[in-house]
DNA sequence: ACCTGAACACCGTTCAAGT
DNA sequence: ACCTGAACACCGTTCAAGT
């Protein structure tokens, strides 16, 4: 038996994916694997292998619909008023870690075997995020695009950073929304006057 | 064939240990496994259950090594002139998760099965971190312990995500030293102003 | 009591062979 | 060209049986 024709290769691509992306929010990077994906779908392994050549490129295929989604969600909830954006998306990352911790966490679990480069159409995915925080600081820089990357980049890794301790108990924080202060201090910190960030970059 | 009583049975704990930690330099987190480490003692896997009970357990026990190792080197190394201590910790911290990546981001990569709950002798070891940054910070939070340890564990955390995101490549950065100054950014925001944080705890 | 060997249920990966 | 089924080399985990 084969063939059996009954979707395009672009149609069981967009299966394949929309399986692999519901078993990592089920089960997790770690409980993720490419048989348990083709039995959700009602294919054999050899098919994932067939549609996406290894499994790397298919996590990355997972991954991408990840970040696509979270992207998405970024833009679409961001409030329109300039000064509320950089408190809005240091939350905003931390509740959607919180919200769908085995999706977020699969984005930086997942390493390319023997250290393979990560193909080129999948980095801007990632970055494209600094683009929303670096328009959102940058009025706390004196509209300097250096700095503002400089900023924004400091204050994603910081966030990932609070949001990842504290979401993997690491952090010995007691009681419900230790985190979120967390946040408020470095937004205090890293924005809390107005334009402290001026002439950040001449240090 | 069977017991061949060649060590004790904290002899042979100590040697899986070290043999983990080995297996964990060389082939990272996601290359680790029982059946390696066993063969690499010359033993046979049912020996690590036999130690361990189970694989978390066993990985704990490696884990707890670096931690320990780490703690030590820190400690040892650390300079005495107070000033110079937050910005020696956080660089620290980076030069050791670039020099032993593997081991360090087995700390973090690890999850226990089941979602089950940490040992009690193993989170000490990760808390204990803390006190270090805490002692460092005082002197910036005018000796309030509990602004300090709240500055404390926001360093630690940001230095953290800094060090993962930077040395996972997913920051976008150019040339050498970029993780460095990003920490030293960090530094300047969180300590650069003389006693910045005091009323650090009343905003 | 200590450790082995084998078994079981899983993996990722490859590929000849069917339609 | 598409997909299967089987094979291979690995896993973690358990446990009866040897010394």
């Amino acid at each position: 038996m084969a063939r059996r024709s009954e979707h395009t290769t672009e149609e069981l691509k967009e299966i394949a994916i929309r399986a692999g992306f519901e078993m990592m929010d089920e089960k997790g990077y770690q409980g993720f694997s490419a048989r348990g994906v083709a039995a959700k779908m009602g294919y054999t392994v050899g098919t994932i292998y067939h549609l996406f050549g290894d499994l790397d490129t298919f996590i990355l295929n997972v991954n991408a619909r990840t970040l696509d989604e979270w992207y998405e969600d970024e833009v679409s909830r961001a409030p329109k008023k300039a000064e509320q954006l950089v408190r809005y998306y240091a939350h905003s990352y931390l509740a959607y870690a919180r919200a769908h911790y085995n999706r977020w966490s699969a984005l930086f679990e997942h390493r390319m075997q023997d250290d393979a480069p990560v193909p080129k159409w999948y980095a801007p995915k990632m970055m494209r995020m600094f683009d929303l925080i670096e328009g959102a600081v940058m009025p706390h820089v004196g509209d300097d695009p250096k700095a503002a990357a400089r900023l924004a980049k400091l204050m994603w890794a910081s966030v990932h950073g609070i949001s990842t301790l504290s979401l993997q108990g690491k952090l010995d924080q007691t009681g419900a929304g230790a985190a979120e202060r967390m946040i408020d201090d470095l937004i205090a910190l890293a924005v809390g006057g107005k334009k402290v960030f001026v002439g950040f970059d001449k240090r």
